[in-house]
DNA sequence: CTGAAAGCGCTTACAG
DNA sequence: CTGAAAGCGCTTACAG
């Protein structure tokens, strides 16, 4: 038990002569208060290291001080990627500045949902961030319906969900991975995409054929193998594409992750990276630069777009009736693989 | 402004019939209670949804029911690295079991340091959890020393630190890489070091010096090049090395990221791998399996040490006096570097 | 075992 | 602008 001697309004307001309601007023920020008396007040808690009692202040405000970053189900394997925490990362930073707590939840099991649904819409949060969601997962939805400032990292699945979110641009960004390639001289350019059933995926291969097309060339299904995400299952993809088209000199990988499994069936081949096949993934993950060779890849801001996901829950948080969805812009990042 | 209507102890009191102290006494857990009452007031509970106001509770117990994890200064970078979010993700899986819930905190000025020392010390936080502490700061002794619970994720570099640690064991753990890189027949076996200024990167190297000598080779300064933890700095170290033994035949880097630089210089000059030089890290970071070739590595346990490091302050916070320290064991994860 | 009551530390109308 | 006072939702001696 810290501190038992703990300073409290009441012994600052005595310290500095005034009512409790008035360094109250002036600790709190907004109300009128006298020139002299803020001054009085302000001294005499820097004087005792005051700190305000939280929980006393939420349980008359009804305001937690705390947002949730929620993460949704395949923990350890999430927190492996760096994708997440560098969103967490900038949510973070955001949020302290403003000076409200981040509070870190996973959700699991059912029985966590329905815990962290009460959890929220007994107001013990006053908002929260979701990273990580599923296809069309509702509880995002369900809480911003039951009132709580809500925001998802990447585009809904579900095109009927009224939650505002940050994405990359992630066809933008195929695409210039795609042209990259091109411009490179490639001339069978195939693609490991990511899973079909989660926005980014669609849309990265979306991106991909849209450039293709524009360059002119004749679009085939058998030019996509698709991938998980995952180290082995780029490797698994790149391992078919190489058997389905043997003269592929070019491979763009929806993630970072399967590009590196993309080098490693290349190698594992005989084919050199970039003077055979030439390689480009997404996201810039730490990763991308530690590959042999080092991976050109396209990045995302990450770190900027957690904070703009704290931003916006915050806005919302803040009695804001809404607030826009933002997609971050992408940008290559040439290394030693093209 | 969620549920306006979020019930309270009165609701669920009135409507099992009892007072609200007996429907508290259920709720809160211990206190003896008469079954017919029990029931009623679970079933009332239940049927409402009622979640106890955390704010209400944390007033009178003086208790936050959260426990911080402080992450010191190099923010993104440590983010970067998958030690960090490994660590979170176990204490937040032992955490919430007994749901508490994990605030994250991050620290990187002055004045950040002084606010949540103030923070810390008026109760705000039942515990904290240190990721990351710098060389010999005194941060954690002294919020230990003003009665909070506190742990650390390694061994501190201040050997007088009375703070309770979880670290890997990582003598043995680089012993056991230098003797897998000497059992595979390497006759030249360098090191890339961590900084000397962490004990990790002591450690490490105290471990691999102490292998070699087991083998009766014969000890030299110039075995070793200091690295920092960093791709670059493990690609840099290991370009030194290479000049300086043209016939060395085995490195072991005190991490997975200079591994991964090694692995990047080890190709630039055209060495093959593991048939010229074999090459060992530490970690078993995700990276470890992405590389290419796939990295063999020691492996510690990170995520485990999170939920111990948990486990700890939460026997810290339950009144425990003092609280063992634990050295995790490490495993040679062999993949194709040898 | 159970109820009435005090009190945790704040914020915020309500008067003045 | 400022103070006295009520009240946020709990927990916990104190009686019974």
């Amino acid at each position: 038990m810290p501190s038992q001697s703990a300073p409290t309004l009441d012994s600052v307001a005595a310290r500095a002569g005034v009512s409790r309601a008035t360094a109250g007023r002036v600790l709190s920020g907004y109300a009128r208060v006298s020139e002299n008396a803020r001054e009085a007040v302000l001294k005499a808690a820097a004087e005792l290291s005051y700190v305000p009692n939280q929980a006393a202040r939420s349980l008359v405000t009804r305001r937690s001080g705390s947002v949730a970053l929620v993460v949704v189900e395949p923990v350890e394997r999430f927190f492996a990627d760096s994708y997440f925490p560098l969103v967490l990362s900038g949510a973070q930073a955001q949020l302290a500045e403003r000076e409200v707590q981040l509070v870190l939840v996973v959700l699991s099991t059912q029985r966590e949902r329905e815990r962290f649904e009460r959890y929220a819409r007994g107001g013990h949060v006053d908002g929260a961030i979701f990273v990580s969601v599923h296809g069309a997962d509702p509880l995002p939805q369900h809480l911003r319906e039951a009132g709580l400032p809500v925001v998802l990292s990447g585009r809904p699945y579900d095109e009927g969900s009224s939650v505002p979110f940050v994405s990359a641009d992630n066809v933008a960004g195929a695409r210039t991975a795609a042209a990259h390639l091109l411009e490179r001289g490639c001339r069978r350019v195939v693609t490991v995409t990511g899973p079909m059933d989660m926005r980014v995926g669609q849309e990265r291969l979306e991106g991909f054929r849209a450039e293709l097309r524009a360059h002119r060339q004749r679009w085939n299904a058998a030019l996509a193998a698709p991938g998980d995400f995952s180290v082995d299952g780029g490797r698994a993809a790149t391992e078919a594409l190489l058997e389905r088209w043997p003269d592929l000199d070019g491979v763009f990988a929806a993630n970072d992750l399967m590009a590196a499994g993309a080098l490693q069936a290349l190698a594992a081949a005989g084919r050199s990276v970039p003077g055979d096949v030439r390689v480009v993934g997404f996201d810039d993950a730490p990763l991308a630069a530690a590959a042999t060779p080092p991976l050109t890849t396209v990045r995302q801001p990450v770190i900027a777009m957690g904070r703009e996901l704290a931003r916006m829950v915050l806005a919302l948080v803040d009695g804001q009736e809404s607030v826009p969805d933002v997609v971050a812009p992408t940008e290559l990042v040439q290394r030693a693989t093209t």
